[in-house]
DNA sequence: CTCGGACCTGGAGTGCGCTCCATGTCAAGC
DNA sequence: GCTTGACATGGAGCGCACTCCAGGTCCGAG
C-alpha cells in the first residue's frame, strides 16, 4: 500500500465521520449521500468528498436540521453553482434557528440554576 | 366569578403551559403529573401547583431531558424533603449536559458561519 | 483449502413522545 | 329546553431517524 488516494473503506468512513455503517447506508439509500463508489466486490469506497460532505451533514444534523431539509440542501448542492444564493439563504435561516436554540437553552439553564440555588437554600 | 382560587380548566392549563391537552393527559397517565383534581363532572381542574410543576417540566423537556429522567425527578419530589440533595445532583448533572449542548451548538454554528462565508466568497 | 470477518441487500422492527380517534358525558349560553 | 362545544376515556396510530436481521458474497491470513 505505497501510494494511496484518499479512499475510505466502510470501517474507515465510520471511524472518520462518527456515523454508524447502517446510518451511512441509510443516508445513501434516501439520497442524502450520492451513490458511493464500489470496488469490484461491490463494497463501498468512500471518497474524500463523501467524507467531507458527511462532515457537513453531521453539523446540520447535530444542530437539529430535519432530514427533509438536509435533502433539500443536498439537491441544491447537486444542482450546481447557480444555487449558491439559495444555499446561503438556507444556511442563514438554519443559523437563526441555531441561535434561537442557544438562546432558549441559555434561558432555561438560568431557570435550572435558580432551582438549584433554591434547593441549596432549603438545606 | 367574584372570588376565585387559582384553578385552571384544561383550556386554561393549555394556555398557561403551552402543552396540548393530549400531552397533559399523557403526562398524567404516565405519572409525570400527579392525578389532577376533578370537578363534579370528572373534568380536570389544574391547581397552581400543577401549573408551576409543569413549568419545571417544560424547562427540563425543552433542554432535552428524556421522560424517564423527568419521572425519576418527579419521584424524588414526591418522596419528600430528604431527597433534596438527590434532586440537586440530578439537576446539576442535567445542567452540565445543557452546558455541553450549548458548547456543541456554538461550535457547530461557527462551522455554519464559515460555510456561509465560503459561499459568499464564491459569488 | 478453509475459516473468519468485513461487507452486501431488502425489508422489518424499534423507541420516543406524543397525537388522533371513536364514542360518550356534561354544562352553559341563547 | 336545546344546541354547541369543552372535556372524558382507552387504545390505536404516527413521524422521525435510525437499527437490526436473515441470508448471502468475497477476500486475505494461516
Amino acid at each position: 500500500m505505497l501510494y494511496r488516494v484518499s479512499v475510505y473503506t466502510p470501517a474507515e468512513a465510520v471511524e472518520e465521520t462518527g456515523f454508524t455503517l447502517d446510518t451511512l447506508r441509510y443516508y445513501e439509500k434516501i439520497g442524502l449521500l450520492e451513490p458511493v463508489e464500489r470496488n469490484a466486490a461491490g463494497q463501498r469506497r468512500f471518497s474524500e468528498e463523501d467524507v467531507s460532505w458527511l462532515g457537513m451533514i453531521r453539523c446540520l444534523r447535530d444542530t437539529g436540521m430535519p432530514i427533509a431539509e438536509m435533502l433539500r440542501f443536498a439537491e441544491l448542492v447537486r444542482a450546481g453553482q447557480h444555487t449558491i444564493p439559495d444555499r446561503i439563504r438556507l444556511l442563514e435561516e438554519h443559523d437563526r434557528r441555531v441561535q434561537g436554540q442557544i438562546a432558549n437553552l441559555t434561558e432555561r439553564q438560568s431557570y435550572i440554576h435558580h432551582k438549584i440555588s433554591y434547593y441549596r437554600s432549603v438545606l
